[in-house]
DNA sequence: TCAAAAGTGTTTGCAATACACCCATGC
DNA sequence: GCATGGGTGTATTGCAAACACTTTTGA
C-alpha cells in the first residue's frame, strides 16, 4: 500500500467514551511539533489510495485497537490559519467506543493518551476546542433521534445505565419509571436472562440493543425519539 | 487577492429553492470537461487565502448574485475515484434562496443554469446524485428543529405558504387549522397589516419571521420543533 | 433492618388530531 | 351562487410528567 499522502488534508478524530457515568473524550499528548507536549485530538493524513472514511477508520484503529468502531463524519474545518505550519484542511470524524473493548495506544506521534471528562478539558492547540464543541453538539443532536447511544455502552447493560448515559450527555435528570416505560415501549431492547452481579442492592436485569428490529422498524417509517 | 488554488480540494453547492409549491435545486450545464454538457452541481476550487466557508459563499454569490445566502456545510466527500481527472476531495454546502431575490448566472464553466424539481432530476455526473440525496436528507432533518424554512420563502408570506413548504419537503399533508395553531403558538411570526392581492378567494394575512424573538427564545432553552 | 436501586401502578393535564363550521373574494 | 382558500371552535385521545408505592439484594 502506498503511503503517499495528500498534503493539505488531514483527518482528526473525536473519540467519545462513557466511563463512570460521565462522557469522556480521548486525547493524545503530542510528541511532535507544533504544540509539542500539548493534549490534542488524534489525527493523521489522508493517503492517495484510501477514501476519507477509510483514513479515519485507520486512525481510529491505530489509537484504540478496534476495527469497525462506530464513526460519523462531522465535517471539514478550514480556517486559513488553523494550522501554523501550512494550509491544512481537516476532515473531522467523531467515534463512539464501548467500555472495556479497546486498548489505548498513543501512536507514533504521541507520548501518552488518556480519557478526559468533556467538562474538564485541558488547553487544546489549533482549532481543536471548536472541533470538540461542535462534535459534542452534533452528538447531542444525533442521540435524540438515532439510537447510537448503545455504542457507548457494553453489549449487555441494565436500564439505569442507559438512563445515566442520557442524563450525563444532556445534563438533565429523568424520572426512572417514566424513562423505563418510554424505552420499553419502543421494543428495541431484548431482555436477557442475566442480572447484575456484585451490587449492593437488588440486581437489575440486563438488556441488549436489538439492531435488527430497529432496522426493520426504521424501514417501516418508525422514528426513534428521545 | 491571490487566486492560487488548493488543487485536491473543491467546494460544491446544493442550492435549494421553493418554486410553485415544490422543492427545486439549481443545476448548471457543464461547459468544461469532464462530463461536458451534463447537468451538475455548481462548484469551484478553494483558494489559499480564503477559508472553506468563504469559498462556498463566493461560489454561491457567483451563481445567484446574492451575498450572504443562508448556507451550511454538509460535509466532505472523498471517494478515491470520485473525480476522473485526479484525486479531488470536495466540501459540500447546501444553501437556501428566497423566491425572486436572485439572478441566476451559469458562471464561467457552464453554458446554462436552471431549477430542477428534486423529484425529477436529470442524470448527474460523478457522485453528485449521492451528494444531492444527502443534502436533501440533511435539509429534512434540519427543518425539523430549526426554523430555516423561512429562508425558502419571501420575507412576507401567508401561513398556507409555510404549510405548503413543509408538505412539499416531507411529502405529507397537514390539517390546516392544526398547522396554523401550532405555528402561531410558537410566537415566531409577526402578523403584518398586509394581505395577499390578486387571488381568487379571500385574501390571507401576511406574516414575517421574527428572528430576534427566535434567538432570544433559543437562549432561554426554547426548542423549535415541527 | 436499613440503604439503595429495581420495578409497578395511577392520576393529571397538556397537546396533537380530527372534523364541523362560518367568512371573504373573484368569476 | 359557487368554488376556493381564510380562519375559528371544539370534542377526543394519547401520552408524558409527577409521584406514591412495593420488591429485592447486600452489608
Amino acid at each position: 500500500m502506498s503511503k503517499k499522502i495528500i498534503e493539505p488534508l488531514s483527518v482528526d478524530s473525536v473519540i467519545f467514551g462513557f466511563e463512570e457515568a460521565s462522557l469522556e473524550v480521548l486525547l493524545i499528548k503530542r510528541a511532535i511539533k507544533p504544540s509539542f507536549g500539548m493534549w490534542a485530538l488524534p489525527g493523521g493524513f489522508i493517503r492517495y489510495d484510501e477514501n476519507i472514511d477509510q483514513a479515519s477508520a485507520r486512525v481510529l484503529e491505530e489509537r484504540t485497537g478496534v476495527k469497525g468502531l462506530f464513526m460519523e463524519q462531522l465535517g471539514a474545518f478550514g480556517e486559513v490559519d488553523r494550522f501554523p505550519l501550512g494550509r491544512v484542511i481537516t476532515v473531522v470524524y467523531y467515534a463512539l467506543v464501548k467500555p472495556g473493548q479497546y486498548k489505548i495506544n498513543p501512536g507514533p506521534d504521541a507520548s501518552d493518551a488518556r480519557w478526559f471528562n468533556v467538562k474538564q478539558l485541558p488547553e487544546l492547540p489549533f482549532d481543536h476546542l471548536k472541533i470538540l464543541e461542535r462534535s459534542l453538539s452534533r452528538l447531542r443532536q444525533q442521540l435524540k433521534y438515532k439510537p447510537i447511544g448503545f455504542n457507548l455502552l457494553p453489549d449487555k447493560f441494565p436500564l439505569l445505565a442507559l438512563q445515566e448515559l442520557y442524563e450525563a450527555i444532556y445534563d438533565v435528570e429523568f424520572d426512572k419509571p417514566n424513562f423505563r416505560r418510554k424505552i420499553m415501549k419502543m421494543n428495541l431492547l431484548i431482555p436477557l436472562n442475566e442480572k447484575q452481579t456484585g451490587v449492593a442492592h437488588r440486581s437489575a436485569r440486563l438488556y441488549k440493543f436489538d439492531k435488527k428490529r430497529y432496522d426493520s422498524l426504521t424501514e417501516k417509517g418508525f422514528i426513534f425519539e428521545m
